[in-house]
DNA sequence: GAGGAGTGATGGTCAGACCACTAATCAATA
DNA sequence: TATTGATTAGTGGTCTGACCATCACTCCTC
């Protein structure tokens, strides 16, 4: 005699495992409209409350976005906001600073491999900007952070691929979240903003002439420096 | 005259955010015990479904864990748990395969460099034992898609990175869900499974010796041959 | 001292109410 | 006719108060 649990798992999560089912097997996908909070309601055999516990749930994860007066709706993409929850998971761990920094490097090495390979001409033209932005920028903290940050989520964007994109933006996030007070001491000064700008070019012009190969060397002597920059901000 | 926008954003998430201001200011941390849902509705001056939605997010992200009778406590570590939310947000994404697969190379190939440097005896000795089971299993679906699923695992704890091994796990879910009866297709040819093995075995004694530059090579030949077998799957 | 009954606090769920917002309709106005 | 304005119905957002099952703890009994 063998018993099984009778019944497990929270209301919210029943609801939400349908929800998932559905996308799955195709009946509603990106873009369309939910049933309301009520019909759903009816149809589920649930309370309202349970709806709403599970579509929050939902919409931290930035699977569906609810708009007041209109309804719920799955979202047409991930990567247009909402990469907050693996940053804030990420606050239980213990070495997150050294662990970050060492998948950055794993991911945007090859990143810009794949930039290399595969930027379009307006890719290149907004990277372009951004070092601009960057060589004029020294002094102006925000916009030094800004112009710097966006240069890295253009080669993410470069690499064509949404997923390592979205992975590369988490983790930047992430480790904004965490060496926070570290990155704006560093950019404070015009001398390491002016070699963060000259690092940027280089790269830059090896992914400009598809030479993946040399835009690999050059982010890895980029993301050296910015470690050893970091390292020592953290230990003196 | 620029107007701002007097009120935004929702309760429950207002809510999320003081709570991850408390931990990131280091006033309650891993394992600690949060408030009752009552306390907290007579603190923040809302209401307890508004609590109510606001943890059942953070459970879904794997930040918090409730307990009936107890309490709700911030969890020791995430990855004893959910990996769901990301691999349920890639469902949204188009050409989530390829990207998957490519994604996975970037993260595995690194992964067992990582693991060659560092792994521990413990390590090593489970790694063993899957590539055994992968030996013996030929003929039973269930225990090698297991044994095999469970090598990489062991590969990516080795890697002493948790993040990175978060990584890899919900990247692995991700592609169970998307490919998976394209798995069980080839996994259930033994000449398949024979070949995984041996590829597995040759891994393994990269890692076991240290040879990190061998291990990746190893590790990269495994995933072409993965590769290719799937897309002939796919295609065919 | 050990075991058991009772008590209080907690999370899980529900029903019902009200508000703010949106879209769609239709009437009134210029 | 074209624009404006009011109305209405449906939606998400929030709150209240209630009930249940579970757990930890105390206290009482043997």
């Amino acid at each position: 005699m063998d018993f099984q649990p009778i019944k497990n798992g929270k209301v919210y999560e029943k609801v939400i495992r349908q929800i998932k089912n559905l996308i799955y097997e195709g009946e509603i996908g990106r873009g369309d409209k939910l049933p309301s909070e009520r019909k759903l309601k009816k149809q589920l055999g649930v309370s309202r409350a349970s709806i709403r516990e599970a579509f929050s749930a939902l919409e931290m994860i930035g699977l569906i976005k609810s708009r007041p007066g209109e309804g719920t709706f799955i979202k047409e993409s991930f990567d247009d906001n909402l990469v907050d929850p693996l940053s804030l998971v990420l606050l239980l761990n213990e070495n997150v600073e050294e662990e970050l920094l060492e998948l950055r490097r794993v991911l945007e090495v090859d990143c810009v491999r794949l930039a290399a390979e595969r930027a379009s001409e307006e890719g290149i033209k907004e990277m372009d900007k951004y070092i601009e932005q960057l060589f004029n920028s020294s002094g102006y903290e925000k916009t030094s952070i800004n112009s710097d940050k966006m240069f890295h989520y253009t080669i993410a964007k470069a690499s064509g691929n949404k997923v390592l994109e979205y992975m590369m933006r988490s983790i930047s996030e992430a480790m904004d979240f965490h060496i926070k007070n570290t990155r704006t001491k560093l950019v404070s000064k015009k001398e390491t903003m002016v070699k963060f700008a000259k690092q940027h070019k280089r790269i830059f012009e090896a992914i400009k002439n598809k030479n993946s190969k040399k835009a690999m060397e050059e982010m890895k002597k980029h993301l050296d420096y910015v470690e050893k920059l970091i390292n020592k901000e953290i230990e003196g």
